[in-house]
DNA sequence: CCAATGACTAATC
DNA sequence: CGATTAGCCATTG
């Protein structure tokens, strides 16, 4: 049973997981930037970000559609009819775009959690 | 291992 | 605001 895992089974880089997981994080209703997914991750790969996510195999099953670029615009994205499904999946969540870009992006923006500065156990 | 690619970002023209 | 260039890192052939 497990014999099939390992074998002839197109499998993700533990990076692409890191980056479906964190696009799991993001709340309804909200959107992220390849950035902070790349902060998140704790690497400066947005690159790589944006092409691990284009990769997901659950979309849309995985928020990926609430992921936009840094300056508050679309992007791109694959699957349904392409940016305009994604757009579509956007608006059904509340969050408005207007010309390819999102309506008070930055409000809309979503930070993943910091640590927290009271940490009883702090180093 | 090397070369090419990509759902990005920033700077310049 | 649109088009171009360069930098970036992980994936893929």
């Amino acid at each position: 049973m497990l014999q099939r895992c390992i074998v002839g089974v197109k499998m993700a880089t533990d990076f692409q997981r890191r980056v479906w997981e964190a696009l799991r994080r993001i709340p309804r209703g909200r959107v992220t930037t390849y950035g902070e997914i790349a902060r998140y991750l704790g690497t400066g790969a947005v690159r790589a970000v944006g092409t691990a996510v284009g990769k997901n195999p659950d979309a849309p099953a995985v928020p990926c559609h609430r992921v936009v670029r840094g300056d508050g615009t679309i992007g791109q994205y694959s699957g349904g009819e392409g940016v305009p499904t994604k757009i579509a999946l956007l608006h059904a969540e509340g969050v408005r775009v207007a010309k390819g870009r999102v309506v008070a992006f930055e409000e809309r923006l979503w930070h993943y959690p910091s640590q927290s500065t009271t940490s009883p156990s702090g180093s």
